[in-house]
This record gives C-alpha cells, sequence and structure tokens, in this order.
DNA sequence: AGGGGGACCTGTGCGC
DNA sequence: TGCGCACAGGTCCCCC
C-alpha cells in the first residue's frame, strides 16, 4: 500500500492525535518486524512526549522530547490504526498488532503488518538526516530540488530502463511502482526506455506529471482520510482510481487511443503501460 | 559501480 | 471445496 502519499495520509491522521501527547505505554508483541526492535525499545518510548510527526519519503518520524526520533518504515503492508477513548475495536487482524501505543490523552496506536515488511527504529533527533534510512535519499518530488535538471544530470549517459530509475530512491524519494506507472503514463514514455534516450521536452514533462500524480494522490488520501477516520479509524489504505496500473487487457483511457494496456516484468516487478501512446 | 535477482513474510485470488 | 501457484503498493543484500 504505502508510497509517498499513503505515508503523507497516515502523517496527517496521527499528527492531530499524537503531537503534544506522551506516550504512557508502548507495547511490542513479538522480538522484531522487519529487523529486531533496538534495545529498550518500550522504556525509550515511554514518558515521552510527541513534539511532531513528519514524513520523509516513505519514512514517518515521529519526534520526541526525549531528543530521539521514532521512525517507521510500513513495508508493504503495515498499517497504522486510532483508537479513540472507549472506541471500538480497530477493524484489523489483531494476530498482526505488533505495537501498542498508549498516550495519556487516552487515545492507543496500533500497529498492524501481516508481512512484516516494515521496521522501526530510534534514532537521536540531531543525526536522523545522517542516518542509514534517510542520507542516501534523493529529493522530495514536490520540493523545488527535484527538477528536470536534476534529473537530466541523473539520467545522462545512463543506460537503466526509466522504470527502474524512478523506483530509485536516490533519484527521487517516495514513489512506488504504482505512482511510476501512472506518471509514465501521464508522461507518454515507455517504460522501457534508456534514460538517456529522453530528451529535453519529454523530461520536462516526465517531471511535471511525476508532481501532478503524487499532489492528486495526497489529496485524495486526505478526503479518504476523513471517512476511515469517521468509521474505524484505520489509516493507510484508501481507494484511487488508476489510469494504467493494475489495468491489464483493459483499453487505454486515453479518448482516440484504441490501445490496450499491457503488462510486463521489469526489475522482478509490473510495470503496466499504454505501448500505443507510451514509447 | 551499477544493476539484476533472490530473500524476507503472509494473504488473496485464480485455475484446476 | 481444496490445493497449489502466482502475485502483492518495499527494501536489503549478494553476486555478476
Amino acid at each position: 500500500m504505502p508510497e509517498l502519499p499513503e505515508v503523507e495520509t497516515v502523517r496527517s491522521g496521527l499528527a492531530p492525535v499524537m503531537e503534544g501527547a506522551t506516550i504512557t505505554n508502548a507495547m511490542i508483541n513479538r522480538p522484531n518486524l522487519r529487523f529486531a526492535f533496538p534495545d529498550r525499545f518500550c522504556e525509550r518510548l515511554n514518558e515521552t512526549q510527541v513534539l511532531h510527526v513528519r514524513r520523509r519519503a516513505k519514512y514517518l518520524l515521529i519526534g520526541l522530547d526525549s531528543n530521539e526520533t521514532l521512525l517507521a518504515h510500513l513495508g508493504m503492508s503495515g498499517q497504522f490504526s486510532i483508537i479513540p477513548p472507549g472506541g471500538p475495536p480497530p477493524n484489523t487482524n489483531p494476530a498482526h498488532d505488533h505495537v501498542v501505543l498508549c498516550l495519556g490523552n487516552d487515545h492507543r496506536i496500533i500497529y498492524n503488518d501481516p508481512r512484516r515488511f516494515g521496521f522501526m527504529d530510534l534514532i537521536a533527533s540531531n543525526a536522523l538526516d545522517e542516518s542509514k534510512f534517510l542520507a542516501d535519499l534523493g529529493p522530495e518530488p514536490l520540493s523545488n530540488s527535484f527538477s528536470s535538471a536534476r534529473l537530466a544530470e541523473q539520467f545522462a549517459g545512463k543506460t537503466r530502463p526509466v522504470k527502474t530509475a524512478l523506483l530509485d530512491q536516490r533519484l527521487v524519494a517516495g514513489l512506488g511502482n504504482i505512482y511510476v506507472c501512472e506518471a509514465l503514463f501521464r508522461a507518454g514514455i515507455a517504460p522501457q526506455t534508456p534514460v538517456k534516450r529522453i530528451g529535453a521536452v519529454r523530461r520536462e514533462r516526465l517531471t511535471h506529471t511525476i508532481r501532478e500524480v503524487i499532489e492528486q494522490a495526497i489529496a485524495a488520501g486526505g478526503s479518504t482520510l476523513r471517512d476511515f477516520a469517521a468509521t474505524d479509524g484505520a489509516l493507510g489504505y484508501f481507494q484511487h482510481r488508476f489510469d494504467v496500473y493494475d489495468r491489464e487487457g483493459e483499453p487505454c483511457l486515453h479518448k482516440d487511443c484504441t490501445g490496450t494496456i499491457k503488462r510486463i516484468v521489469q526489475a522482478g516487478r509490473s510495470s503496466f503501460y499504454c505501448p500505443r501512446c507510451q514509447r
């Protein structure tokens, strides 16, 4: 589920509940997710106050007044739920509720992750940017440092397919399989295209469609977030219509295009595209 | 050094 | 219905 827009949706759901609250009782139900929890994980969380809930790429960054930051990655199937005081139990499988944070405001935050590709760590807040998780990340796609000029440098002389390149978090941070497929469709660029063969005009268009796809997905997540908050408090999943992703064999949605969406595998991942309007 | 493939997990949906 | 297989929105690590 979680690419940048989904993580941003989770962040904006958690922030109003967690910011300013004290973690009164942190509990884990197993020693590890993808990696082991850090030493004394619960003790280091207990009795700390949450200063802010931020995001970098697909990482949630929960800043604490202990001068540590709780870093969380949702992997493929991670999900946070907010249980309000006296609220109903979360609509998830409790067998995979791995982390529970009880807050002083009587809300509970539950982290559920069936596949356990997610992970958490505690990192000194003043060394966050140099941590192994964040140090090599490229620019946020909505920031000014993400630009066609920067992509030009990264594409120069490289033969790797543009699909694979855009999944590389060092080039641009936060894109995943779905939004790369969608951005390439909107830009009219085939996923197999070697990056060095993408000229300035198409590169500009790609820069624009990446921003557009991410912005629209965040907007869609924000509206769906309110719906979820009203029901079971589950964050991280929302409905979204995609133009090409998971539409193999269906007609291209561009009017006047008679193409059929095709699926190919690149670097072990599915790419969906229209062979007629993506060249 | 860059890039491909497998590994890490569980759940789901499909064809037989 | 049951069974086996393919596949899933991410990242790391090994190997060429």
